[in-house]
DNA sequence: AACCCTTTTTGACTTTTGTCAATGCACAGG
DNA sequence: CCTGTGCATTGACAAAAGTCAAAAAGGGTT
């Protein structure tokens, strides 16, 4: 069950099965229905998520009232709003699911505790953060150097299963373009 | 000389003396005058660099030989290509000098060592990675959620040493626009 | 002051993308 | 089987931003 989450780990970060007992008893495991919000704007992110199966996106509303799409998360990796959940803040994006998901979570006192308690989740949370930043890196290269179309292109070639997965309108949040654009793009 | 590192340092974790000096043994100093390019596409970023006063700034070249930039850093802070200095794989990305500029450098290998060694290092490397993960997730609001003209005006009212400071042709490059409707957008 | 070199501004035009509105389509719930 | 409701597509037009070229404005050097 927790299975997923503890590859994850490992992968990142060899843990001993004592230390991995230890964080195992912090879990809380969630059923969410599709289109629950797990985070609204303004609320602080209390807790750290992790995506086992299913669809989950972080997003923000503009004061036109658009959505526009900063992340969308596939089944097994982490699903948080880092800013917030780090400082503590009320946070400027919202999470959803996009489908029916199962989530684990930890809460902000069990993580820093962990931290401090055991080196190799402290490891794994800065392996974390290091994927975590170069990610966004690449994210912002693309939206900096690339066209909308070209952007398209790119996730259509690197990561198809957006594409087929999601609809076209969080697609075109997340490349940042109108509905329309996008369907024009596709029609070629 | 190195004052001004160990601040920032302090800043983010507290260190004592003996590790301080531990630090400090790794340090190399460097002046750089104003266009040279300390890294370039296709290099290894193999030192991790932080910079004491000047101003450089971090941007990408295009396939149509366009400069896009990625960030501009000035006085006291951190100037490094990260994710090829954690990978230690060839950056996409090139470092120069906007103008003359003091650094000061750890090799790839110190601040590893330095990371097993002593903790206080790995807090902060790990609180500098949150507030790099932060900053970037801003910059990706902004650029999914703001039109160029906003990214102006916020640009402005938050970061106006940008504006002051840098050529129209680098501001440019960081909003993601052309000069000519950088020039525009000012005179108004 | 005169020169060169770079940056900035301006104008005319093109391309890209967005907006609004209408239509078609598909699926969930009764 | 009908009927909304939301999503996708298409068309016509508008707005935003880019491109190219030329002129103007600075900045430093001799």
């Amino acid at each position: 069950m927790t299975d997923i989450f503890k590859d994850f780990i490992t992968q990142l970060a060899e843990v001993n099965k004592q230390d991995m007992n230890r964080i195992m008893s912090c879990i809380t495991t969630h059923e969410i229905k599709k289109n629950t919000i797990i985070l609204s704007q303004g609320e602080v992110c209390t807790r750290f998520y992790f995506l086992e199966k299913g669809c989950m996106r972080t997003y923000y509303i503009t004061k036109e009232g658009q959505e526009k799409t900063r992340l969308v998360s596939f089944d097994n990796s982490p699903v948080t709003a880092l800013t917030s959940f780090i400082t503590q803040k009320p946070s400027v994006e919202y999470i959803d699911a996009l489908e029916d998901s199962e989530l684990l979570s930890i809460s902000y006192d069990d993580f820093f505790i962990l931290l401090n308690e055991i080196p190799s989740w402290a490891l794994f949370y800065r392996k974390m953060l290091e994927l975590a930043f170069a990610f966004q890196n690449r994210r912002i290269e693309d939206l900096v150097t690339l066209s909308a179309k070209e952007r398209y292109e790119k996730l259509l070639k690197e990561q198809p299963h957006y594409i087929q997965r999601l609809s076209n309108r969080v697609v075109a949040t997340y490349l940042g373009i109108s509905q329309e654009t996008l369907s024009r793009l596709k029609s070629k």
